[in-house]
DNA sequence: TACTAACCGAGACGGTACGTCATGTCTTTAG
DNA sequence: CTAAAGACATGACGTACCGTCTCGGTTAGTA
């Protein structure tokens, strides 16, 4: 997930995108999203302003670079154990939007991009179809192990996940612990989301 | 919810405060949160920019203003039906985020707060406490009706809620839809979230 | 001559005019023209640069309401003496090319200026027309008085006053002192000029 | 006049030299002198910007040579008519002057050789010694016949001729032609200039 | 004929200045 | 006595060139 928005991977491609990168990160750590300023990286790198403008069009596209470096999109391993593997996969998800002071800039980013309907799908590329991709295999396999309903709608799931997560890192600042964790895994657990339609309700 | 950050309604308030709040918002709605300038809000409004700077510190308190103007946090009125009630407050919150233009700013809004913790606590009182206070209330109208476990946790119901619809709006761009609504409700009804552990143990 | 290229004097004007000016002329006086850039003028005049630019469309504008401010284009007094009159025209044109590091700059000037011949035209009305057309006057009051032969062209007088004068600032270096003074005065008193040919054709 | 500023012309010299000042020329000519970046030159030369820093430390060495390559120095032919060589000597300097695009960067390159005054020498070396001393033989040799006053200051008349053509390409913009020439020709061979200090006045 | 320089194009690099724009403060003008 | 209008210092934007500096890839010119 090297590159979200440019090719700097390209043939005699910059010789100091790491230098640049960490920095970006810094300044983010440091002081937050809105104070990232190319500026403010190019100073912090070491580097001249057009050495940036050279490989990234703008801000954004450098943030998601940035951001994309230490963003988490592993592969669930099969560890025969549903409940290991879905914790797995929220863990991974905290993980990304924990990370105390880079994650945070992800919404704020998104937020930037949401005019900018190409650049959004870009990022949704980068940030999120890898991810989710590996998380709905995990789910899958449970559904063949028959340890949740056949007919689990897992992008619902993913967006309970991810969304709660999100929402308590950004709105309510609580604390995304091994609690959240577990409660977030069960809910899918002990009664999956069902499509919409399913007519079945259960009760406790 | 007038006022966020400022204290527009003392007496001799201003004159234009209606106009500048309704130029705000149509500067979101029209060119989303990252072109929303003071002044470009004041050439809207037809107003001087010292005017808004009388009565706003920062476009954050001014964008605070204008979205709290259109946020919804309704009492959640006893239907008699614990399932109405819980569609009532979801369908509510979808609103708050689903208003095109304009609620898409929030989280826009949050991130740029983040970093100053004093702000964000005023954010999330304007934003968050009535809402979810109104809220609680019908869950545990609920639970006294014993429709829903009585070691609910109704911060996490909510943020699942809350989390879910946010996170389709800025990070998928997927449907808000009834179907949506309708399984946020049958996650509570049908298997509540309960409290850490099978115990009763509370989380903080 | 005030304002060559703006019209700072327009009601509500720049609070700032004077020192800006002021500081153009130190900076050109210390380092020259080439080292002349809107950021060290507005740094040295304690300014912004929109302050600058919102008065000046650019570097050539602002040099040149600069040097007009010290460049003399003075009535030549009727003096009842040709010969004293005439030296104290040459003697002014010398005073506007020898100013040390002022008017240096008015030859980079001219030849900034050389490929946007609307700007050239404002120039030369600002630095030329007025002090030529005082000159001529002079010069009509001497053949008027017969002290100069009446097809006098007193253009070409002009240019080659002030050319000489240029030339010697500008290319050779040489010195500008009373004799040269002298000698373009007695070039013009002793065989004046005549129009094209012997005859009274004109010239363009 | 091969090299001002560079010895390029040293064992093993540039490949594209000539390439190289054809393309300062093209450049100076469409775009004149402010646009003349070594970049410009280089993309119009098909050439590295490092190979015109091999050759050249900096734009002014780069002008001057490309100027000095046009620029006319020719010995004065014995024509035996003295009014036939001064004319030749003035029509030469016209020439230098009037080639539109490419000598009217002469005065902007010594504006800004102004500040340098070791560079400054070097550009007089190139440009004024040999054209002025090969005029000053023909000044002399009419001397000789007779025809101008032994006490002729040769340098006051060149300064007067170049400076009055000069100015008017600079400064006015008018025209360059026949009747100036000759209207400088007669300026001299009518009543030469003479030393200062010499008491002698001529009436017309 | 092959080696070995110098020389070349390309262009990345750390920088400076550009001219534009928005900030938040301040003063001036007009109703 | 309010608010419009807008001047102002500040500082980031994204662009254009600067002059320095590797990079390979020719070209000569010996050897």
């Amino acid at each position: 997930m090297a590159s979200v928005f440019s090719s700097p991977q390209a043939a005699g491609g910059p010789r100091s995108l790491a230098k640049i990168l960490d920095a970006a990160r810094a300044v983010l750590s440091e002081h937050g999203y809105p104070a990232l300023t190319i500026e403010a990286v190019a100073a912090a790198a070491g580097v001249g302003k057009s050495t940036i403008y050279r490989w990234w069009p703008n801000k954004e596209a450098l943030v998601a670079d940035a951001l994309a470096e230490v963003f988490r999109a592993d592969d669930i391993p099969d560890l025969g154990d549903t409940h290991a593997e879905l914790r797995y996969a929220v863990d991974m998800t905290i993980d990304n939007y924990a990370n105390e002071d880079i994650a945070a800039s992800l919404p704020a980013l998104a937020a930037g991009l949401l005019p900018h309907p190409e650049l959004m799908t870009r990022f949704r590329e980068a940030f999120l179809f890898r991810k989710r991709e590996n998380i709905a295999v995990a789910l899958r396999r449970a559904v063949g192990r028959g340890d949740l309903p056949d007919d689990l709608d897992t992008d619902l799931v993913q967006d309970i996940w991810a969304g709660t997560i999100l929402y308590r890192r950004l709105m309510t600042g609580s604390s995304l612990d091994a609690d959240l964790a577990e409660h977030l895994v069960r809910l899918v657990t002990d009664t999956p989301g069902r499509r919409s339609g399913e007519s079945d309700r259960e009760s406790a």
